[in-house]
Formats: C-alpha cells, structure tokens, sequence
RNA sequence: CGGGGCGUAGCGCAGUCUGGUAGCGCAUCUGCUUUGGGAGCAGAGGGUCGUAGGUUCGAAUCCUGCCGCCCCGACCA
C-alpha cells in the first residue's frame, strides 16, 4: 500500500476534548474521527488494526470450536419480555429503544443472550447436537451514562460476542475452561500484557465469571492481587482478610448512651472518645435498593475504619442499584439526623446486614437513632436483634489476601473481555430446550463470552504508546513495517526505497510504502506518531553510507543498517514478533 | 439525572468583563526557494461567532429559552 492512496491525515495539536492518551493519540494520528458524543468514525489505519483483532479472534475462537454468525441489531421488546430482561435495560436505560412502523418496539441490541438463546431453542433439538458455540463480531449499542476516553467507552463499539450450549454443567465447565484459554491466547497474540481476575456478573447474571484486564495506569477499574497464590480480583468482587476488631474478648459491660453534640462521622467520633478507636465503633450506612417498582431502605452495619462495596451490597439485596438515602429521608425513617443511626431501636422498615467485620465485636459503639446521641458498650444480639452477616466490605491494598493472608496489591486494568456461566438463567426463561437421552426436555446450559474488540485497540495504545506515539505491538499495527523515502525528488533513492518495498510485499510482509511529498522531519515525526513498529527511512544516509535509518518501535531504538542487510534483519524481528506474548 | 464549565474557520485558541470593521497559530490552496527531526518567503481561500427570540441606532459581546459538547459522581466490552 502507498501512503499517498492511503488517505492519511494527522494534526499537530490535540483534540480539546481528549483526557487519556488514548484518545489523544488516536485523534491526532487519524485513527477515530468523532461524530458526536460516544460515537466514531474509524479510519482506515484503525480498520485495519480492528480487522487483525477480529482475525486473531476467529482463529482462537474457530479453533476451540466455535461458529460465526451474525445475529440482528434490532430486536424486538416481546423477546426481551420472555428472559425478564426488558424491564431491566428500560431501567437502567441501557438500551435505546425504538418503533417500526407498525408500532413495534424494538430495543438496539447491547448484547444478544435473548436472541441467540431463541435461535439455539428453536434449532438445537436433541443432546446429539450439543455442546454449540456460537459467536458473532458486530457492533454493540449501549446507552452509556457518560461516554469518555475516546474509544474506551462509547455508546456504538465493536464487540464479539459468543455463547455455548451445553447438556449439563460439566459441559459448561469445559467450555468455560475452553474460552478462558482461547482468551489468554488471544490477548498474548495480540501482545497485550492482560490477566483474568474474578469478577462479578452485573446485568448478565449467571454464576461464575471472570474479566480480562489490560494493565494500564489508566484503567478504569482497580484490581487486588495476591500474588504468591494467583488471586486476582476485580475490588467490585475482592476479598481480604483483616484483623479482627481488638474489641474481641472484653468482658461484656452495660450498655449506656452518651451525648455527642454534633459528632456525625467516625473522624468526629474518635476525637471526641480518644481511647475507643475506629475499629471498636460500628457504622451505619443508610441506603435504599432500588428494585424495578419499589425502593427498600437498608441499614448496613460495618466496623468504623472499614468502607461499604456498593456492588456487594447491590448483589446482597437483590436490587439493581444501591442509593444512599437523603439528609431528608434519614431524618423521617430514623427520627435522628444524619450521623446517629444505629442498629439499637432502628425502625423495622429497614432490612439489616451486617459485614463480616461486625461479627464479634464487643462492647461496641455506634449510633443511637436520637440526635447528638450516641450507644457505648452495645452488644449486638443483647442490645438489639442479631443481624444477618454478610461480605458487603471492600476489600483494600495492603490487606492479607484471602487466600495466604499476603498483603493485596493494586494494580489498575482496562476491561478487554468477560465470559460468564450464565447456566440455565436465559433457556430456562424463554423455554430453550433440548431433549435428553431420556427423552425429557431439558433447559440449555449456556455461557456467555464477550471481548471489546474496539477497546482492544484502544487498551493496547493506552499499555504500549511511548513519547513518539502510539506504538502497536507487531500483531495488530495497521502495517508492520513502513519504508519511508526521505527525499522523493531523488530519483536514485526513490528506487531504493520502492525496491525496498516490493522485497517487503513479496515477502508476505504488511509492508506501507511512504511516498508523501513532504518534509524528512515532518515524515518522521508522523510515521512515529501513527505508530507503526519498523520504520526504514531511505534518506541521506543511505546515500553517504549505504545505509538505512531504522526506527525500531518495540525495541525503542534507532540503528543504522547497511542496506543490503536491512531486508532481512526487519523481516526476521518482524516475524519473530507476529505471536504477539504468545509463549513458544 | 445532580454539580461545574464550554460552544468564534478543518484543529487549537484570543476577542465577551467595558456593545462599534471577526482575529491569531496550525492545517488547506498557488508560486518560488528548501529537503534528516513537524522548513522559508510571497499570495489566496475558508465564518449565518451553536440556535431561536429579546434589549439596542448598532450584539460574537448584554438578557431569556432551546440544542450540542466537555469535566466530577452512579453503568459496562
């Protein structure tokens, strides 16, 4: 390919609007243009780096047995109304929804379990058939709150989607194992530093499931390791083990109530009682889950230095969301203001979970439903009823980890992918069934796997971009290498370079020819910011010297190279890096 | 949706407070000179100043509504 037929356009400056380097990088270099908020055009460089995403994608994904297929965008609400899932995406307004000209109503698929489970029901008969996997790449409309970071997160992406079917759970489990080891090739194919953690299900439900992690400083979500026994997992979902509360072991003493004038939070408290510390009192976050018709308040008891996981508790209620209660409504369910509520005399209509950190504790203090009062020496099970126990803490850096008791580590990750045991949630709903060797109809056992294949592209430049640019790794830049000529006018240079790259292209190298009249620095400058990972510039030195400049990306290096060594020392480092991490 | 900010040439911005000829850099086009780290000179094109209304002799500038965009918080690939 010649660059000048290649409609190439960068700027010098950057967009206003771009925050992460990411979004800089690709604006700058021509990779996205923006048409509105959350949604892009991709350019040709960015298709073709897409395009080598999907590939390695299929090849992993054709390879454990999976099919492609293309299902419809458009998917009509009576569907969504059979798995419960409608009311749900109306909800939350994830879904963009929209009528025919009939009056249907349709919703612009955020994913697609309700439609490949109605066409696995309608097609998938008897256990002989099984396990499928089905998969798709297409794109994927979600509604998003609050699109940013460029093509990190935007309302219209390009997403692989894929589902499997199976008899039983033991076949779920093997295609799970089968996708979690397709996606660890994958991410290592496309030479990105990636991990699975545990996670949790949110929206799409099931089971088990677990996300695969960009590192990058700029990801979006924190994620605990314990590294000496593999634990990693989403904070959303992460446990720690911590010291239990030094209050264990008192001797139970009465309870009494003490006034504390305007004492709210835990800070106030310890300064106002020194010798009881923040892990001695119990604090009472008020709370309401919100369900699809109704809102129920909670009470959540944890030990003062601790903090509450809004997505723990989330799943603990049952809710879609968790909002905290307003100054107002504290005040009219509890009667105290903000800052006194506690489990001893709490009004029946919250429902109480208390985290694990709680349990055990003696002697506590905690608030005391009245204003400026507080309870010392509270007993729970005494003093009030005995609450049910719960995970509801999130878990922080520098905590034992849950399975050695090693201090957790943070590291940050950009979410390139989730697979899920999704079971029998969705057949069971809409009625897919297949009939088992004992003629008895059976509810399909699916998983479901999804990688953000637009975001890839933005994970990799966000991990790997250095002070010239983006920089692709081999498996997925738009070309591998780039064969520059520096002075277009010099007709004896020019041959080189064009003959440079014919040796390239018959070689089955992805090979871009910059025949752009334009400046040596200039040429450069843009070639490195557009990332490419082998830049050959035929220039004066060749000229003087007999040599090629060459800019190696990876390497983050600039060597000389005589020419008639070049050819085959880029080609060698080029083939030698198209398995991305892949170990041998 | 709550809180903050911004809409002026393709991109980045000044001008708005204090109303009076719409500007700068980059990019684009033409010509000449340059040609190894985003070249120089000369010239040119490109604007309903987001939009609708109001105030005024006169509005990019003041007032109001609407639209769009961005940032901080709750969703997800």
């Amino acid at each position: 390919m010649r660059a000048t037929q290649l409609h190439l356009v960068t700027y010098r400056n950057d967009p206003a609007d771009a925050e992460v380097l990411s979004h800089r990088l690709m604006a700058r270099a021509g990779y996205i243009h923006k048409l509105s908020a959350g949604l892009y055009v991709y350019g040709p460089l960015l298709w073709r780096t897409l395009k080598k995403v999907q590939d390695i994608v299929r090849e992993e994904l054709d390879g454990i047995g999976g099919l492609e297929v293309q299902l419809p965008i458009l998917q009509d609400q009576a569907l969504w109304e059979k798995s419960g899932r409608w009311d749900l995406y109306q909800a939350s307004r994830t879904m963009l929804s929209t009528q025919d000209r009939k009056g249907t109503t349709y919703g612009l698929a955020p994913t697609a379990e309700e439609v490949v489970t109605d066409y696995a029901g309608a097609t998938i008969k008897s256990y002989k058939q099984l396990p499928v996997s089905l998969y798709q790449i297409h794109t994927k409309f979600r509604d998003e709150i609050r699109p940013r970071f460029g093509l990190m997160r935007v309302k219209e992406f390009l997403m692989k989607d894929g589902y499997s079917f199976d008899a039983d759970e033991a076949g779920l489990d093997a295609r799970y194992e089968a996708f979690r080891g397709a996606y660890v090739r994958i991410f290592q194919r496309c030479g990105l530093e990636a991990f699975g953690v545990d996670a949790d299900p949110g929206d799409i439900g099931g089971s088990g499931s677990m996300e695969f992690m960009v590192a990058a400083d700029a990801g979006e979500d924190a994620i605990l390791i314990e590294e000496s026994s593999g634990y990693a997992a989403n904070v959303e979902k992460a446990e720690s083990r911590i010291a239990p509360s030094p209050s264990e072991g008192d001797a139970a003493r009465p309870m009494r109530r003490e006034h504390t004038p305007d004492i709210r939070t835990v800070e106030q408290l310890e300064g106002f009682f020194p010798e009881i510390s923040a892990d001695r009192m119990v604090k009472t976050v008020l709370c309401k889950a919100v369900h699809i018709d109704s809102e129920q308040p909670w009470a959540v008891l944890i030990r003062g230095d601790q903090e509450v996981n809004e997505v723990k508790l989330r799943n603990h209620t049952g809710g879609l969301g968790i909002k905290m209660l307003t100054d107002t409504e504290i005040e009219s369910l509890t009667g105290a203001k903000p800052g006194f509520a506690g489990p001893v005399g709490l009004p029946e209509a919250f429902e109480i979970v208390a985290d694990h950190s709680v349990r055990g504790m003696v002697n506590l203090l905690c608030g005391a439903n009245t204003t400026d009062e507080h309870c010392l020496d509270v007993n729970l099970g005494r003093d009030c009823p005995m609450p049910t126990f719960a995970d509801v803490r999130t878990a922080r850096a520098g905590e034992p980890g849950p399975r050695n008791g090693d201090p957790l580590i943070e590291r940050r990750g950009i979410e390139v992918g989730h697979i899920f045991k999704l079971g029998t949630k969705y057949s069971a709903a809409m009625g897919a069934t297949f009939t088992d060797p004992n003629g008895k109809p059976q509810p399909l056992v699916m998983g479901c796997y999804g990688i953000g294949v637009s975001r890839v592209a933005a994970a990799a430049v966000e991990q790997q971009s250095d002070d010239l640019g983006i920089r692709w790794p081999v498996p997925i830049a738009p070309f591998e290498v780039v064969v520059a000529c520096l002075s277009v006018k010099d007709e004896e240079l020019v041959a080189a370079a064009e003959g440079l790259y014919a040796q390239f292209r018959e070689a089955g190298i992805d090979v871009l020819y910059d025949d752009r009249k334009m400046g040596a620095g200039a040429k450069m400058k843009d070639l490195e910011l557009m990332g490419f990972p082998f830049l050959v510039y035929v220039g004066r030195s060749w000229k003087q010297d007999g040599q090629a400049e060459v800019r190696d990306r990876p390497a983050g290096e600039k060597t000389l190279i005589a020419k008639d060594e070049v050819f085959e020392t880029i080609a060698r480092s080029v083939r030698s890096q198209r398995r991305g991490l892949l170990p041998e």
